[in-house]
DNA sequence: ACAACATATGAATATATGTTCATATGTTAA
DNA sequence: TTAACATATGAACATATATTCATATGTTGT
């Protein structure tokens, strides 16, 4: 992000509209916020983890059932809950042999209903 | 989706819970709608459309200026409109030679302010 | 028609990602 | 302790994806 002013787009005849160029640049989105924002989304952006995700917004299930709904290997499961688990977006707790998860991020059920409304309506 | 009813559940002794699987299995999301969501989510989840987006979502703008602003190669940014395009997330309009785009679809604009406002927000 | 320009696109490349397989870890019941 | 079980994880593989380079397309002004 700039702080300098901008100075009077000269342009018309140029392609990159200098004072454009230099507005825009101060409402930009930083680097780092930008790579944050698309790791969040990237969790939400394939098919196994929103039907994970899904479920979990619903009801606390094991693994095993998790995978049995989702009619996928339990070590493909397990896989990607370990990338919702690093992100927080689930927790789990143990109860013997089994490990139970549910959604964990209240921001993210949000998006998630949104998405699936967004597909529905259109 | 079932249809047919949920057997008692006789678990406890099963990991695989026949009754909870059942019922979970009818809340659970369609495989083509879990696709289609995760399609949308994808696309929001790269740091350099991110960027692209969040920029249209304040103002039309010309690939060389986008280019510009978040210090990217042309190329670059046009590959990555095209998929926005496509998607129908963006808009363009031809003036000369030069092509102004705009964010068009509302419910991204939407997450997209959400995803932002969830990394300000922990 | 031609040169300069803005944008689009195909091909190539490097990297990231998802799934599977084999196996490790840790718990329960006998 | 041992067997059975639920889950986790490392390695290997196949596929998807983002960027770059070179070039094509289409527009404007001369």
């Amino acid at each position: 992000m700039q702080t300098k002013e901008c100075p009077e787009d000269i342009c018309d005849q140029l392609c990159e509209h200098p004072q454009l160029i230099c507005i825009t640049k101060k409402e930009a989105i930083a680097d780092d916020d930008a790579q944050q924002v698309a790791e969040i989304f990237k969790l939400l952006g394939d098919t196994t983890r929103v039907k994970i995700l899904q479920l979990l917004s619903r009801r606390e299930l094991c693994v095993c059932d998790i995978a049995a709904v989702i009619e996928m290997g339990q070590s493909a499961v397990s896989h990607q809950l370990r990338l919702l688990r690093n992100a927080r977006l689930v927790r789990y707790r143990r109860e013997g042999k089994m490990a139970w998860y549910s959604l964990d991020d209240e921001h993210v059920r949000s998006l998630l209903s949104q998405g699936i409304d967004h597909i529905k309506h259109r």
